[in-house]
RNA sequence: GGGGAUAUGGUGAAGCGGUUAUCACAGCUCUCUGUGGCAGAGCGAUCACGAGUUCGAAUCUCGUUAUCCCCC
C-alpha cells in the first residue's frame, strides 16, 4: 500500500509511506542492494543502526540457494528476513538486469552505463572506440549501428532466457522468476523485464519492449490470483498453497524499458502503467546526462498514486534529479561497492580511505556524522589499516574453500556503516525539506557544499 | 692484508645475449549506477658507475664505488 502525503510545489517530488508486511518505508527511500539476501560484514543490528528503511536482493543469484528454505507461514519470516537476520523491508530484483550484466564475454563487455562522446584509446580502445564512433553516428541520426557486440553468453525467445554462466546452461523466463521471487518472499517484487544495452537500436530496443508487455502480463497472472485471494490476511489453505498465501500481500512492480528513445519509452509507459500492477519500475540503460529527461517523459504516464521505483540509480547528483522527477523509491550499489572499495561518502565530497595520507589521521571520517563509526571514533588510520592489512588473495582462497562468514573484515564493515548512514541520513533531510517545504534550497546548499 | 658474493622502479624479488625489462607490496591518478562478492585501469626503473666485446648487453669481460660474508 502506498499513501502520498505529501507534494513539492515546485517539483513533482513527493513524499509518501510505502506499507509492506515487514514495515512501512518512509519515501524517497534510498534503497540498499544485498543481492545475496545480505550485506557482507555486517550484522542485522549493524544494519538497523544505519538507518536502512529497505533493501533488495536478486533472484538470479539467490536461485539454487533457497533450497532448504523451511517457510513458515509466519508472514514475518521469510527467507530473506532469516537471510538479512531482521524484519525489514525488502524487494528481489527479478532476475532481469542480468539480462545485460550476464549477457557479454569479458572482451566484450557492455555497461549499463555508457559514455557515448568518449572514444577510450590506447590499450585495447579499438573495437570500443568503434563502438562510441558508431553509435554516436546513429544518434545523430545516420550511421546504421554496430554490429560488433554480441550477447554471447544469454539467449533470448519469446519464453525467457537462456544463460551460459558458470558453465551451466540456466533457463530463466517470467514464470520461473516468479516462483522464486515469492519463495524468496520479499514484500515487493519485479516483473522479469528485458534492460537493452546503450548500444542497442531502435529495432531491437522496440523488441525488447514489447517482450517487456507481454512478460509483464504473463507475471500478473501469476501474481493477480494470489493477490487478490489472500488480499494480506494470513492464508489458511493448505500445503503449498499456505505457503504462497502467507506471502501473499507481496506487491508486483512492473517495469518501464525503450532504452534512449522518447516514443519507445513512452508506448513502454503507457502499456506498463495501464496494467494493475501495485507499483512501477523504470529500467533500462542510460548515458550518464540522460536519467531525468527519461524520467520526464516516463513519469506522466505512471498512475499517480502508485509508488515509482527507479532501477539501479543512485549516485548523489542522481538522487536529486529522481526524486524531482517524481520518484519514491531507488536502489544503487554505489554506497555498498564503494564503500567496500574505500571511498567514503562526506557533505564535502568523499576521501578515498585506502590513499597514503591518512596514514596517520586520527580523524574520523567527517565530524559530527551520526554513523556508528564515527560516533565510536573509528578513526581514519584505523580504518585504512585494516582495508590494508586484508590480504585479498588470502581472502579469496578461504572465500573459495569455507564459508564467506568468515572473511568479515572490520574495516569494510565500518566503510559500509558509514556509507549507508549517510545515504539514509541524506534522504533523511531530503525529505525533512520536503516537509517544510524548502526541498530547493537544501538541494542547492547540498550540492554547493559538495561540490557539484 | 687475502678470498668470495651481491648491486634491477620506494621496498623485496625475477630475468643471465635480442622482452614494450617481469612480479608482489607500497605510492600517485582515475573509475565504480536493478553487484559476474572482497575490485578494475593507468603512471613511476634508460637494470650502481665507467669502459670494452658484440649487429645487439640488465645479461659476457675489465675497472671504479658501495654493501655483505669468510679467512688471517
Amino acid at each position: 500500500m502506498f499513501s502520498i502525503i505529501k507534494k513539492d510545489k515546485k517539483t513533482k517530488a513527493r513524499l509518501g509511506i510505502l506499507t509492506t508486511p515487514h514495515g512501512i518505508v518512509k519515501t524517497p527511500a534510498y534503497v540498499f542492494v544485498g543481492t545475496y539476501g545480505k550485506f557482507r560484514h555486517l550484522e542485522a543490528k549493524d544494519i538497523k543502526r544505519t538507518g536502512t528503511q529497505l533493501v533488495i536482493a536478486n533472484t538470479f543469484h539467490l536461485w539454487g540457494k533457497t533450497d532448504d528454505l523451511r517457510l513458515t507461514t509466519d508472514n514475518k519470516k521469510t527467507f530473506l528476513t532469516k537471510s538479512f537476520g531482521l524484519k525489514i523491508p525488502t524487494m528481489t530484483d527479478s532476475g532481469g538486469f542480468q539480462v545485460l550484466s550476464l549477457a557479454f564475454d569479458d572482451k566484450n563487455k557492455v555497461g549499463k552505463f555508457t559514455p557515448l562522446e568518449v572514444a577510450p584509446p590506447r590499450s585495447e580502445g579499438l573495437a570500443t572506440a568503434l563502438r562510441a564512433r558508431l553509435l554516436t553516428g546513429f544518434m545523430t541520426g545516420d550511421t546504421k549501428l554496430d554490429k560488433n557486440f554480441k550477447r554471447t553468453k544469454i539467449r533470448i525467445t519469446s519464453k525467457g532466457v537462456h544463460f551460459k554462466y558458470n558453465d551451466k546452461n540456466l533457463f530463466l523466463g517470467p514464470e520461473l522468476s516468479m516462483k522464486l521471487q515469492k519463495k524468496i518472499g520479499a514484500d515487493i517484487i519485479f516483473a522479469f523485464d528485458h534492460i537493452t544495452s546503450p548500444l542497442d537500436d531502435y529495432e531491437y530496443n522496440k523488441k525488447a519492449v514489447e517482450l517487456t508487455d507481454r512478460w509483464a502480463s504473463r507475471c500478473l497472472k501469476l501474481h493477480l490470483p494470489l493477490a487478490s485471494r489472500d488480499g494480506g490476511t494470513r492464508g489458511t489453505t493448505k500445503g503449498r498453497q499456505q505457503t504462497i498465501s502467507a506471502l501473499g500481500r507481496q506487491q508486483l512492480f512492473g517495469i518501464v524499458q525503450g532504452g534512449l528513445f522518447k516514443d519507445l519509452r513512452i508506448k513502454s509507459a503507457k502499456s506498463i502503467g495501464a496494467m494493475p500492477f501495485d507499483g512501477f519500475g523504470i529500467g533500462g540503460s542510460y548515458t550518464k546526462k540522460q536519467i531525468a529527461k527519461i524520467l520526464k517523459w516516463v513519469i506522466p504516464y505512471l498512475p499517480e498514486e502508485k509508488p515509482r521505483h527507479l532501477l539501479g540509480v543512485g549516485k548523489v547528483a542522481d538522487v536529486f534529479e529522481a526524486i524531482e522527477n517524481g520518484i519514491d523509491t531507488f536502489d544503487c550499489v554505489i554506497p555498498t561497492r564503494e564503500a567496500r572499495h574505500g571511498r567514503l561518502y562526506t557533505k564535502t565530497s568523499h576521501l578515498d580511505i585506502r590513499k597514503g595520507k591518512y596514514t596517520n589521521d586520527k580523524k574520523v571520517i567527517e565530524k559530527g556524522c551520526g554513523c556508528l563509526t564515527c560516533v565510536s571514533g573509528i578513526s581514519r588510520q584505523q580504518i585504512r589499516k585494516s582495508l590494508k592489512d586484508q590480504p585479498s588473495h588470502l581472502v579469496n582462497e578461504i572465500c573459495n574453500c569455507r564459508r564467506q562468514s568468515l572473511t568479515r573484515c572490520e574495516g569494510q564493515r565500518w566503510c559500509l556503516m558509514h556509507n549507508m548512514w549517510f545515504f539514509n541520513n541524506f534522504l533523511n533531510e531530503i525529505r525533512a525539506s520536503l516537509v517544510r517545504g524548502s526541498y530547493q534550497r537544501y538541494k542547492k546548499s547540498f550540492l554547493k557544499k559538495f561540490g557539484i
